[in-house]
DNA sequence: GAGTGTACTACAATCGATTGCAGTCGCTGG
DNA sequence: CCAGCGACTGCAATCGATTGTAGTACACTC
């Protein structure tokens, strides 16, 4: 193919003119089109397997058919599922993504977002979002659809497809708790981020219900998603408070940290002190023990969040409901009964 | 902002024609504009906040400044690396980056690509070559440029970005053998893929090479990248040969259902049988032992892809070479003296 | 047979930028 | 005093589609 068919190539083959053939071509005016007509534009267009330009057609429409993704780090296998799922579900409407990534300490995070707007996405998934992000705040003045996704934030009111934290904790502590396990102890995530802030206060909530003992001893605050982070706190945990029997960590890696300070005090994972888990990323069902984890529903997660995207984009009235997706209890050998 | 501004309001402001205000704006055309006029212009688009209309822009220029990548599976960790390298060196030149997945058993997986290409992509960088890819041909001569990463093809001859297959197992073997290993196997990765392939030929190489004992029965293929299949290989390749004491395994999933065939065995891992994977994914230094492996440098892959990418977008004599990165060897516990 | 629908189809403007070509203006040299 | 040159700047076409409006042809009514 040296020279691209182009809408006028396929009204000269079909003997019409150009907007006939737009007409013929487009699902909502093909109706106005003589069924003969219409017929004949379209054995051409096949023919000559015309594809529309999609500038020409986004630069007349106002639409680009595609929609823009903020991921904080790509590194983080987390994000994968969630990618996947967002790209699945916009496929099916023939929306494409749009990836931008923000490092860990990107020098400035928010022109990221500015170079996506400046391409015209029709919409924006933002995986980024702190819950106290001051960014959002002068996003929704422009008329561009945001879906956040993971996590929320507090400074404004936008639609969001998280996990639903509380309930995962709750699978966690009533497991511990069913094991015999009183004095639980949480290894939180940083607080500035909704997840973070959610899972604390759902285990102090969940404890608390349950007649546990937990007060704000029982929680050390990691400042990082990370195994380092999460080995330092719990070590600090553990020395402060000796008669823990089991932990509750924010997520996977932490609870990973906890397995090395554990193993550092010279206790053994599992028989001597319980540890979970949240997010069940892969492998660590292969960690000795396997960790006995929150699994959240990831995919469902980005298809959920682009299919309330698309619905958005096409409404009038977005909805800015948060969906808080169900989280299921991956039980492995790191949680047993409370040593006696 | 209720109307974003254009080209003409830049233009009245300024007091000139579109056509001057956007060669003023132009870096290449910006000397045929009279200084003075240029700082009006110029001031003016800042003082308005303009940015060009890209889908305007890409009309008339014929140029997107899209880059679509195809990935195999945005479930595997590894692919989050490379994304990341791709996107990062996309940015430097003000490309953006177009997502597209084809899942496990995606029923057309060249759709993806035709879609990608209808979607007026400047590039395509392809994670998906199988080592007998047939649309690869058709993509030729197409006149869109191409990059592979990490896997290649033997179809044709196009520019790729890997991992130097060979040495990396080198690494592996001669560490084996430095540790007094002589009966070594190898759990082969699916040799459909030039990954496999490669591993597989450059592990018969270094054996033979180092006078070690080394013929078919040494080597047991997986049929999949992933923990199941590897056990399962691992699993008769050690049946069939009692003698061996190390396995190089064609990747670090493969490894991880080594370490449960020959846990499955009565067997310890490191101290009767040593084992190296490949790729040191995130988390297999907390495996327990630690899995020593080749470290394959991903996001320096991606980037590297973008590079050779963009430069043979501008040039009319692409480059067609394939370049090989070099890989590290991350030593941990798994691999250990010779039992004697 | 004039008038009025009906059912299509063509014309032409438009989206917002880029770019070849054609001025315009001032100044210099013959 | 005018031709001619240089340095800008403006005009208008163009990229490929969409869409409001106008026009045509035909049938049907009275």
């Amino acid at each position: 193919m040296g020279q691209r068919t182009t809408l006028k190539d396929v009204a000269r083959e079909a003997g019409v003119h150009t907007s006939t053939a737009s007409r013929a071509l487009n699902d909502m005016t093909r109706s106005v089109v003589n069924a003969a007509t219409v017929a004949r534009v379209l054995e051409a267009a096949d023919r000559l397997g015309y594809a529309p330009h999609p500038l020409a057609r986004g630069l007349r429409t106002n639409q680009t058919m595609t929609v823009g993704m903020v991921i904080p780090d790509l590194e983080n296998p987390l994000f994968g599922p969630i990618i996947g799922g967002v790209e699945h579900a916009l496929g099916e409407d023939g929306y494409s993504l749009l990836i931008a990534n923000t490092e860990r300490d990107h020098p400035d995070p928010d022109s990221v977002i500015r170079t996506l707007i400046e391409r015209r996405v029709d919409g924006l998934i933002l995986a980024t979002a702190t819950r106290d992000d001051a960014v959002l705040e002068s996003l929704m003045s422009g008329d561009i659809p945001i879906v956040l996704v993971n996590r929320s934030t507090e400074r404004v009111h936008l639609p969001a497809i998280l996990g639903d934290d509380y309930a995962g904790i709750g699978l966690a502590v009533e497991h511990l708790e069913a094991l015999g396990h009183v004095a639980i102890g949480h290894v939180a995530g940083p607080l500035s981020l909704s997840t973070g802030r959610n899972r604390h206060d759902a285990f102090m909530a969940w404890t608390g219900k349950m007649g546990l003992v937990a007060d704000s001893s029982n929680v050390e605050e990691a400042d990082w998603y990370q195994v380092d982070p999460g080995y330092v706190s719990a070590r600090q945990l553990l020395q402060r408070r000796p008669d823990l029997t089991a932990i509750v960590a924010a997520n996977d890696l932490l609870a990973l940290g906890a397995y090395k300070a554990i193993r550092d005090m010279g206790q053994r994972v599992g028989d001597d002190i319980s540890v979970t888990g949240y997010n069940d990323m892969p492998l660590v069902d292969l960690m000795e023990p396997g960790l006995t984890t929150v699994r959240v529903p990831y995919r469902e997660m980005g298809a959920e969040a682009a299919r309330r995207l698309l619905l958005n984009m096409s409404s009038s009235s977005p909805e800015v409901t948060e969906v808080r997706l169900t989280p299921k209890l991956a039980v492995r050998g790191s949680t047993g009964l409370v040593a006696t």
